[in-house]
DNA sequence: CGCTAACGTGAATGAGCGTTAACTACCACC
DNA sequence: GGTGGTAGTTAACGCTCATTCACGTTAGCG
């Protein structure tokens, strides 16, 4: 019979400690008798709980990707609007951001390290995500066309996306209104 | 004697082609042996050229430090007003970031696998090059207070920066005038 | 011509690490 | 009270990889 943990399940225990070592790290600095160690077992503990070290990074990002997809997709639901869409999308991105900063360090630097499935897997998440964000531009008429909406898009995420840079030294409620009507002015110039 | 190559040194094309290496597949992700194939020699005769794989990092984020931090210095001699300063910084910084998205991507993420002397050297460069953009930011009256105006330069380094994610299915042409006009909105409206 | 230094090569070494195996303690439940 | 599944442990295996070594080859220079 399956045993219920009530406690923080231990998994999630050993997926935010190694996102954090992974952050800081990267995925191939930190071996696997580093994990267990963050979480108090020992080593190959861990393959009690994921079927490799791959897999544990393909569950972590894959968790991610979803959570921002599903975040996106809840918000364009709401908002027809595509320019209230923006400014919802822009407060949801950039709260996560702050939020998980780790994550979104190892989101976007150790996806080359997945296996091929996952990865694609991923990579489809993530352009599903900004297609919501190019779709929303584009109707806002705030994009000289696609390829400019998309670069406005990855342009607007790594503006976000730079918490982790400046975090540590900053506190989250001095960062979070500039970082939000900074992607705000910079969404609305695109189009010069 | 000191025999002085003719043609590009070997030097130069192993550091362009490591780089190119480390950023598609990090830092660890990538072997002396990888590298070597990469410029058509074969694993150790690296150890010619750099005392060992770390010496090779070092020398090429060093590199990339002293480039931006001398170019910034250039343009703030050259402009004493803040606000043309700032426009300067972002046209430099844009056209780097646009021409060496490979430089751009191993900068910030391998920085945590340098040897501690070099990694501190980096750091230091990198600090000298945001202060140049914190000061002008404050002296244009765009930042409330030094924390805003440290947040909104890595922010802008992070919209800069975003280049190597959409590259590759976007032309520099399409993408230069965009990533400008976006910093520059995105710079002027840090206060609100 | 012959010395020397630069530049390579291929093989050997040794450490680190992911993964597996063999075994143990605990706890829920019939 | 025994049984089975969960979650650990330590030891061992095998592979990858950075680094070193012993050794060739070329090319300038006195």
């Amino acid at each position: 019979m399956p045993r219920v943990p009530v406690t923080t399940s231990r998994r999630e225990q050993i997926l935010t400690e190694a996102a954090r070592l992974f952050a800081r790290h990267g995925f191939h600095g930190v071996s696997i008798d580093g994990i267990g160690a963050a979480v108090g077992v020992s080593g190959p503990a861990l393959y009690r709980h994921f079927p490799s070290k791959e897999g544990l990074l393909a569950e972590m990002l894959v968790g991610i990707s979803e959570h921002l997809l599903a975040g996106g997709q809840e918000r364009a639901a709401e908002h027809a609007d595509p320019v209230a869409l923006l400014d919802a999308l822009v407060a949801f991105h950039t709260d996560f951001a702050l939020r998980q900063p780790e994550l979104i360090t190892v989101q976007d630097r150790d996806l080359a390290n997945l296996p091929d499935p996952s990865r694609r897997r991923v990579r489809g998440l993530q352009r599903a995500y900004v297609e919501i964000w190019v779709d929303a531009l584009q109707r806002a008429g705030l994009a000289a066309g696609e390829e400019a909406a998309r670069v406005a898009a990855h342009a607007a995420f790594g503006l976000m996306n730079s918490t982790p840079r400046s975090a540590g030294h900053t506190r989250a409620e001095v960062a979070a209104p500039v970082l939000v009507a900074m992607t705000r002015a910079a969404l609305r110039a695109s189009p010069v």
